[in-house]
DNA sequence: CAGTCAGTTAACAATTAGATAATAATACAA
DNA sequence: TTGTATTATTATCTAATTGTTAACTGACTG
C-alpha cells in the first residue's frame, strides 16, 4: 500500500517514558528508534534519517532546544518533523521551542492518545504538503501541479510517464530507486513492462531536458544528482 | 520486492513439522531450507549462513541447545537470529533457551499464525535496525541508500559486486568473514564461482579506495579493518 | 624446498544499458 | 466515429561495463 513504515527517532532519558512512547506508536505502525541523550540523538538522527524526531527538552549531553537546533542547520533535516517534550507547560518555553524550529510540541505528562493523534496529525499535514510540492533542485523545477519541468527557466515538456519517472527520482535527489522501484511506482505494481521500457524513457528525459541530470548505477538502477 | 528473499533454516526430526512450517513461512516469502538432526542442522548453517535457524530442542543427534551453543561459539553466528521450538512449554527450559543465546521461543504445538508473526517481528526488530544504514568507519563513508563509498569525502564509484563486497565487510569493522561466507552473502548460495573471483574483486576495491581497509587473513578470509 | 594460498594480470564471457526504429495504444480534434 | 498526433512499449542491435576464469607469480609455512 503506501511505502514503508514512518521512522521515528524518540529521544529521553527517561526510560520509562521511551518505552511508552515506543509501544504506542509501535502499535500505530510507526518504526521507532530511540535515544538517551542529546548526542546519541544526534548520531542515529544521521545515521537513520527518520522522518519525525521526538526531542525530550530536558536531556543530559545536550538538551532537545540544542539538538534541533544543531540538526536544523544540516539541510538534509531541514524538513524532518520534530516534536519537542517538556515538563515544562508554560508559555515561554512553548514559544521557544517553536522557535528553535520544532514542528509540535507536547507537555508532560503524556496521554498516549494525544501523543499519537499528535504524531498522525503531523505527518497527515506534512504528506499532503509533500505531494505535489514543486522540487527544487538546482536549475531544475519542477511543479507536479501545472506539469512542468523548467531548466534554468526554460519550460520542458515531458509526457506523463516521463514526468511520473523524473519526479521519483528527483523527490529524494541522490538516492538510488531500484528498477524494480521504478516500475511499481511510476507504473504500478500489476503492469508488466519490458526491461528496456525504463532505459527508454530514461533516454527521453534526458534528452528532453538537456541535462545529465540522471545517473545510471549500473545493475542497480537510477538516481536524480546534478 | 527488495534485495534477497531471507533464508531460514529449520531443523526438526518430525517431517509433519517441517513440512507445515516449510509450507507456511514459503507463503510469506522466505526462503527454507530444513535439516532433520543436530548435526545437519549444523552442516547446513554453515553451507548457508542462514539469516535465521529455528531449532528443534528435542533432537537426535544434537539437541537444539547444543547446536545453538556450538553455533554461538563461532563468530559468524554471532549475530544469526534462533529461534528454539518445543514441547516443553514450562518456564525453566525457556529461560533456560534464551540464556543459551536463541532470540526467540515458540512453544508447540505451533499455531502457523504464531510463527510466521513471531518470525516477521524478528526480521522487522533486526532488518529495521540494521539495513540500509550509512556505515561510517574512519575517514570512510558507505551509504547503500545512495550506492556511494566516500574516502575524505572523495566519492568512490564502485560496481554493484564490489559495493556489496565491502557493504558487507564493513558491516561489522575487525571481524573476520570466510571466504565461504562472502561467496553466499555476496553471491548467493547456489551460485558457483571459482576460487579467485573474490581476490580479484577485493584486489578492484583495494584498488578503487586507494586505501588499504580490507585485510588479508590467510587460509580464513579477510576483514575490514582501517 | 615443496606445497599452499593469495595477489596480479589479461583475456573472455556475460550482463546490462544505450540507441534507434518500428509497432501499439491512447488521446484528441474534426 | 474516424483520422491524426502523441505517447508508450517492444524489438533489435550495439556499446560498454562488469564479472569470471585461467595462468602465472610471489610470499609464507612446515
Amino acid at each position: 500500500m503506501e511505502g514503508k513504515a514512518k521512522q521515528i527517532l524518540i529521544a529521553d532519558d527517561e526510560p520509562d517514558i521511551l518505552e511508552i512512547l515506543r509501544y504506542n506508536l509501535e502499535k500505530e505502525g510507526y518504526e521507532v528508534h530511540t535515544a538517551k541523550d542529546g548526542n546519541e540523538a544526534i548520531e542515529k538522527a544521521k545515521q537513520l534519517y527518520p522522518d519525525l524526531i521526538i526531542l525530550d527538552i530536558m536531556m543530559p549531553r545536550k538538551n532537545g532546544v540544542e539538538v534541533c537546533q544543531i540538526l536544523r542547520t544540516q539541510p538534509s533535516f531541514k524538513d524532518t518533523l520534530i516534536i519537542f517534550l517538556t515538563a515544562m507547560s508554560d508559555e515561554s518555553s512553548q514559544i521557544n521551542g517553536l522557535e528553535t524550529g520544532a514542528d509540535d510540541y507536547i507537555s508532560k505528562p503524556i496521554s498516549p492518545k494525544v501523543l499519537v493523534s499528535r504524531v498522525n496529525a503531523l505527518f497527515r499535514r506534512v504528506t499532503s504538503k509533500e505531494a505535489g510540492k514543486t522540487l527544487q533542485i538546482g536549475n531544475i523545477s519542477i511543479d507536479p501541479v501545472k506539469f512542468l519541468v523548467s531548466v534554468d527557466r526554460n519550460e520542458v515538456i515531458l509526457a506523463k510517464k516521463e514526468f511520473e519517472l523524473i519526479y521519483l527520482l528527483a523527490s529524494k535527489p541522490g538516492r538510488v530507486f531500484l528498477r524494480n522501484e521504478i516500475l511499481t511506482q511510476v507504473w504500478g505494481n500489476e503492469v508488466i513492462v519490458g526491461d528496456r521500457t525504463i532505459d527508454v524513457h530514461v533516454r527521453k528525459v534526458r534528452q528532453k531536458l538537456g541535462i545529465d541530470c540522471i545517473t545510471t548505477v549500473k545493475g542497480v538502477g537510477y538516481k536524480f544528482e546534478i
